[in-house]
DNA sequence: ATCTCCTTATTACTCCGACATATTACAGGA
DNA sequence: TCCTGTAATATGTCGGAGTAATAAGGAGAT
């Protein structure tokens, strides 16, 4: 309890080179303070309906001013993670009040160990969402989607799911074809889908080099929606969520 | 400009009990500056990429404290909907950034006249999205699921659409089947389709006293899931979003 | 004339200390 | 036992001061 503090300001102090804290250029404090918040309490360190220490008490604890601790606060209360009240104190909320699908709480839900359940979960609501997508994506696209999702597509083919240019590739694919939706709701799923793939992919990776091929599954969606076939590119987009699945589950589970 | 003073505090002064701004019990401050700024936001009052006052200036303009001011630009850097830099201000980030999904950026979509075509986006959302909950609900849902919504089906019954009870029945149906599918990606969901649900509700009411029986489609998925005839409660979803959209639709147009 | 580097001014960021307000918890009385 | 009023406490709000980061403009070199 008394040796917590020091995390987010320098620890040492006269080591002249050496801020890797959570505060980079363009990271402010709040910020990194809500990180660590949320962080804490999507991995569980802090249970819904938990009490949080005071104001005065928490900030004087992380070393921050009662202000930067408090925006933080706001930012968390924001995502739904918790509700602050005068006199009864900052608590947890539960659950179902989480904005999961929000993206710094996706991002800070797999900080840690994510969640095995969690995971199977985004895939499901993936399996329901794109396939979908994929046919609206058939309907509607024009010829600058195409070229979008083309070019992600050859970038996918130069590198490799293994490096972060090909994961970037990948999200550029997944997202050019959401926004050919032409669907605002749906685009706002795709920063969040597109923030699951990112990490997920990352797992897949972790495990095994190269578990499977990915380009021709892409190709197939492609294929399909350059075509307007609607139907052939929601078959083909539910095979390749499908199939990711497949390669998560096996990855995380060894 | 200069006359856009005194809304979020008490305007006049004297009149005793008279406190019916945008501050209730239970509604800070700062969150009142969200909201003002919000609804502002989704309005279109400020454009994408247009520049905020600065922080003295803006928060001068308000008559509220710069913590406050600062606060509340925190909820709305949280949800996406801003951004700020020192020296370059705060800015009105583009509409692919914004958390369209989160409840309160939909509650602000909703304060003012909504988007036709956004209404039409989150209608093919919940067409996309509710049908395959259905058929989740339907394979996993508990007795106790099953009593939630014949419950909810009941008070629906009861009350009509036209009541806030009623409304408030219709959204506990809906919940209670995204519950049943034990998924918390698909309940986040809820919450945030709950309210369109909520919001597009009160316009088919506006329109006309009662443009069509709800209870029969309802009625229609509950039976399906009821019964675990997945394909049935999936099929029956449908029927009720596209019913919904089509009320819904005929009374924005007219 | 164009580009690079540096200086400078502006703006958000952080901190501090004080007071106001709301809400819980407790004590007292019916 | 239940209700009512009171007091304690944590959050909420305020004002100001100083710091740090960054965009813009100017000096210098190419």
């Amino acid at each position: 309890m008394a040796e917590e503090k020091g995390i987010l300001k320098e620890a040492g102090g006269s080591d002249g080179g050496g801020a890797k804290e959570a505060r980079g250029p363009g990271r402010r404090l709040h910020g990194a303070i809500a990180h660590k918040l949320g962080t804490a309490i999507l991995s569980g360190q802090y249970a819904p309906g938990d009490v949080l220490s005071g104001e005065v008490a928490f900030a004087e604890e992380l070393e921050v001013s009662r202000s930067a601790y408090r925006e933080a606060i706001q930012v968390l209360t924001a995502k739904g993670l918790v509700e602050s009240r005068p006199k009864a104190g900052t608590r947890v909320l539960p659950r179902n009040r989480w904005n999961l699908l929000d993206p710094e709480v996706l991002a800070w839900a797999f900080a840690g160990e994510p969640d095995v359940q969690f995971v199977r979960d985004l895939f499901e609501l993936r399996a329901i969402v794109e396939p979908a997508a994929a046919r609206l994506a058939a309907k509607r696209r024009t010829r600058d989607d195409i070229k979008l999702m083309k070019d992600a597509l050859a970038a996918m083919r130069r590198h490799t799911l293994a490096t972060e240019a090909g994961r970037a590739a990948d999200r550029d694919f997944h997202n050019a074809i959401l926004n050919a939706t032409r669907n605002d709701a749906l685009q706002t799923l795709s920063a969040s889908i597109g923030a699951a793939v990112n990490w997920t992919t990352q797992f897949k990776q972790r495990a095994r080099a190269l578990p499977r091929n990915p380009i021709p599954d892409h190709a197939r969606v492609f294929d399909a929606i350059a075509a307007g076939d609607a139907e052939g590119a929601a078959e083909a987009m539910g095979v390749l969520v499908d199939l990711a699945l497949e390669d998560t589950a096996s990855a995380m589970t060894r």
